[in-house]
DNA sequence: TACACTAATTGTAATTAATACAAAAAGTAT
DNA sequence: ATACTTTTTGTATTAATTACAATTAGTGTA
C-alpha cells in the first residue's frame, strides 16, 4: 500500500492535452468536516470548535482535518469524531463535497462533509492541540464560522432532516427503551414541525421494527407510558424495502 | 488565485501529531466521474467510454478526469460532459464522492461521482485522445468496469431516482411541448414501475407548473393527446415548499 | 359517409388513509 | 377516595387511493 503514493509521472487519466505537467496534479489535499449534531430534550445542537491555529485562529469552525495519505474517507470522519468526543461506532454519513477553488487560504483543499446525531449528554467535548475549545451551540444560534463553514452547516441540517426519515440515526439520542412521546418529541425538534399526538401514534402502531415491550414507567406522576424499542434485524426488511417515515 | 500553490511548509489544519510532514498531504488528487443517463424510447441507458491509457487501458469505465488545480469541481463535471457530448447547459449533479485508499493505481485520487441526465439522441458521443470510444449501454447490459466504477454507476442510478421526483431534470429528455403517455413512461421507465394510467394523470392534474397548451397532437392513428408544457416559474414555487412526486 | 380502430380522457364505486377531536385509562400525590 | 396529569383508545368526517369501466376524438378504410 505505501508505495500507492511513488507516482510515476506518466499520464494517469488523460493526455495532457492542457500541458499541465502531471505533478501538477498531485498537490492538492483533502479534508473531513464533521456536522455532529446532538440532541438533547427537544433541542437540536451542533458541536463547534473554535481554533487554535491559522488559518481563521480563534473563529469556530467545523471540527474537521485532512485525510491521510493512507486513511479512507469515512476512518478519517470517524476518527475527528473520536478525537472529540471519544465516541465511536456513531455512524458517520457524507453528505456532499464542497470544493471551490479558493476556499481554502493555503491551498487546493476540497473537503467532504459528513454528518452524525448524538445525545448531548453522552459528551464531554475536548479541547485539544488543535482546538483551543469545544463547545455546543444551538442551531438557532451559530457563531460566524470559518471557511465556507456556514453553508457546509446549512447543507448538513437540511441533509439530517431527510437521512432522519429514512434511517435510524436516531437510535443514539433515544435510551435503548423510550417512549412514544420521546420519540415523537425527537422528530418534531429535528423536522421542525408538531403532529397530532393520536394520529402519530397511529402511524407508528403499524412499524414493526418498533417494538412495544411489556414494561412500562415508573414514578411518573400521571398514566405510565408504555416503553418500546428499536429491532434492528426488523428494520432490515424495512430498508430493503425502502421504508421512510412519511410524516 | 495562482499562489494558491505556493504552499507554506507551516501546519495547516493541525499540529503534526502524527509526524507526517505537511507535504505528504498535497501529494493527493481528485478527480470527476460523470455518471451520463440517457433516455429515449422507454430506454435507460448511460453513457460509458472505452479507456485509450493505462491503467485499465481498453476497460469500459465512466467518463471523468482530474480535476485542474484552478478549476471548482462543478465546473470540471461541465468540462467533462461538454468534451465527450458538446452539450452545455445541462444540470450535473454531485452524488457522492469516492475515496477508498486504493482506488486507483498509480496513486491517492479520491473522485466526486456526478450525475446528468440527457436524450439519448441529442448526442453524437465523441472518441477523443483520452478515449478510444463512446457508446451509449443499456443500463440492463454494463460490462465490467475500470477502477470501482461500477458502484459509483449504482449509487448514482439510486440518486437518479430520487432526484428525478424533486427536481426537473427530466425536461432534458422530453420534447418542450409533451404528451402525458411522454410524461409517464419517462417516469415509468426511470423508476422501473409501472402506474394506472388514469390515476397518474389524476395526480398531474394538480401540478400547477405542468402547464396545458391549447394545441393538441396531429397526425396519430387515434384521439390526439392535448400537449403539456413544464414552467420554470410556476415550478420555483413548488420546489420552495419542497415538492415531490409521490407516485 | 359510416364504421372500425386506437389511445386519450373522464367517471365511478369501493377501499383506505388522514385529520381533528373527544373520551377513557392508569398511574402518583394528597 | 379523589384530584391530577399524560397516555391511550376511539370516532366521525373528510380526503386520497385504487381498480376499473365508459366515453371521446381523431385517423384510416369500406
Amino acid at each position: 500500500m505505501r508505495n500507492a503514493l511513488d507516482l510515476s509521472k506518466t499520464s494517469v487519466e488523460k493526455d495532457d492535452i492542457y500541458s499541465i505537467p502531471i505533478d501538477a496534479f498531485f498537490k492538492s489535499a483533502f479534508s473531513v468536516d464533521c456536522v455532529i449534531f446532538g440532541y438533547h430534550e427537544k433541542e437540536l445542537k451542533v458541536l463547534l470548535i473554535q481554533r487554535g491555529t491559522d488559518p481563521y485562529e480563534d473563529f469556530w469552525a467545523l471540527p474537521g482535518d485532512l485525510v491521510y495519505p493512507y486513511e479512507d474517507l469515512d476512518a478519517a470522519a470517524a476518527r475527528v469524531l473520536n478525537d472529540l468526543t471519544t465516541l465511536h461506532e456513531i455512524p458517520m454519513r457524507q453528505v456532499h463535497t464542497f470544493g471551490k477553488v479558493d476556499r481554502h487560504p493555503l491551498g487546493r483543499v476540497i473537503t467532504v462533509a459528513y454528518l452524525a446525531l448524538v445525545e448531548v449528554q453522552d459528551i464531554a467535548p475536548l479541547a485539544s492541540n488543535w482546538a483551543k475549545d469545544a463547545k455546543w451551540h444551538s442551531i438557532k444560534r451559530i457563531p460566524k464560522l470559518a471557511f465556507d463553514h456556514k453553508q457546509i452547516l446549512q447543507e448538513c441540517h437540511k441533509a439530517l432532516k431527510e437521512i432522519i426519515v429514512s434511517e435510524p440515526i436516531w437510535t443514539t439520542v433515544l435510551p435503548k427503551k423510550f417512549t412514544l412521546t420521546q420519540f415523537q418529541e425527537m422528530f418534531e425538534t429535528i423536522l421542525q414541525r408538531e403532529f397530532d399526538k393520536g394520529n402519530f401514534r397511529k402511524k407508528i402502531s403499524g412499524v414493526k421494527f418498533l417494538k412495544q415491550l411489556d414494561e412500562a414507567q415508573t414514578n411518573v406522576r400521571h398514566r405510565p407510558s408504555a416503553l418500546y424499542k428499536f429491532d434492528p434485524k426488523l428494520f432490515k426488511a424495512y430498508k430493503e424495502k425502502g421504508f421512510v417515515f412519511e410524516f
